[in-house]
DNA sequence: GCCGGCAGTTTTATATACAAAACCATGGCA
DNA sequence: TGCCATGGTTTTGTATATAAAACTGCCGGC
């Protein structure tokens, strides 16, 4: 299963410079990616073959490569003979992605309680701990994004359910994951000011250790669904919807 | 959400010819895929470029194209600067695949029965015909595949699961039961003696329209389960892995 | 004034040519 | 004999050139 790529971090090399030496075009798939995450590349943009290769000094084979990739991720639309645009977002697909994140995670959630281990537990105390003490905001009167901390919060949620023994559920929940970034980033200011996210992720941890599964789940439904409600409430966000 | 495609069958244009004609790439990527799943191309077996150009008369770009997408697909895996090979099965694998699917589809069939509309009935109700008055095998005392069940059945428990209500959900059991395929060739004679998968659907049918959600998940993790252990308890299928 | 077709332009998709990495067999050497 | 180095071969991955489709703006008809 090798297609399922590891976390939000590009594949680690085996060796340093023996067979399987990265390509260019997934490279190329590691930046665009990120782009697309971290909001350079706005959804509904086009995303033309000639422009894309000037800018990422790129020939148009690998780059096709990486778009037909992204497309899969649902990160990218692809038109037939009309090329490739950055995928949109409209409240429906929140709402979409929010309710099956929440589905899919909470039964990961659960297989990885009912099946805790040791070595479970460590990672995910470490990942708690490597989170809880990164500031969510460089400033702290008002909201700067701190590079740093998505990472980790990644690894966080992915730590609670990356217990549940199938590989395929946690790409899925991978590509929520991935999906429901592209929203939060959108929110993230606004919600520097509303939430506690802070103990949120301590109630969590708090749950998931002492194996208390229901309470766990309730806990990270809302903090799902917290984070849809103040992107849907933005005012802002979604009147100059394209359609 | 352009990409999550619309069942097994290749998009349907809107108009005959104009804008967004089906490209070379996309053809010959529902062509592969064909080909995967109905096991012209085996589990494992190298997926060298110029064979495959040769064979379907198209030339590289297309091809790596469609083949970067059905890497996503998990039907074919990607080795850097190695080329593409056929995804390979495993007994890991088989039980992953299978435990995910009555996971997934289990959420989605309870989402569709507790949403249930006439118009999700009656969908039903007409693929369950269809797939009914269709013979397994078109010889009577031996196996020989009927190719015009399997689209049948497919088309059968998508309508049980389509009224969920979340296009992700649908798209992740449609990658499965793609996945289940492949498995699912491989048992498909030792399975036509030993089982009455007509009378599970029925009973299937049965439970989902009146609305017995639990007896319905029953039957279909039954059903699953079933399939995954015909294929393990197969002698043949798992004695020579490659690794 | 608006719709529908038509030519020029731009952009996409594909074929081919080329570069670079992996593979393979051979042969030297301990 | 077993192992690593090495050169030639094959195959992958990338760049570029070409073909084909979509877009644009203009024009004429209704």
């Amino acid at each position: 299963m090798a297609h399922i790529r590891a976390l939000a971090s590009p594949p680690l090399k085996l060796s340093a410079n023996g067979p399987g030496t990265a390509t260019r075009a997934t490279n190329l798939y590691d930046q665009l990616r990120a782009d697309l995450l971290g909001g350079e590349l706005e959804p509904g943009a086009k995303l033309a073959i000639e422009a894309l290769a000037e800018r990422y000094q790129v020939s148009a084979t690998p780059l096709r490569e990486a778009l037909n990739r992204l497309v899969s991720d649902g990160l990218v639309d692809r038109r037939e003979q009309r090329g490739f645009v950055v995928a949109g977002i409209s409240l429906q697909d929140l709402a979409e992605i929010t309710q099956t994140r929440c589905w899919l995670e909470e039964r990961a959630l659960r297989e990885s309680i009912a099946a805790r281990t040791t070595a479970w537990e460590e990672a995910l105390v470490l990942a708690h701990h490597r989170l809880a003490k990164t500031p969510r905001s460089l400033s702290v009167d008002r909201f700067q994004d701190n590079p740093d901390w998505e990472p980790l919060h990644r690894a966080f949620h992915r730590a609670l359910i990356s217990g549940c023994g199938s590989r395929w559920l946690l790409a899925f929940c991978d590509q929520l994951a991935d999906q429901h970034h592209r929203y939060r980033r959108l929110s993230a200011p606004r919600a520097f000011a509303k939430r506690k996210v802070k103990s949120e992720h301590q109630q969590l941890l708090e749950a998931a250790l002492a194996g208390r599964a229901d309470e766990a789940v309730r806990l990270l439904h809302a903090h799902f669904e917290r984070t849809a409600r103040i992107i849907r409430d933005d005012p802002k966000l979604f009147e100059q919807v394209p359609f």
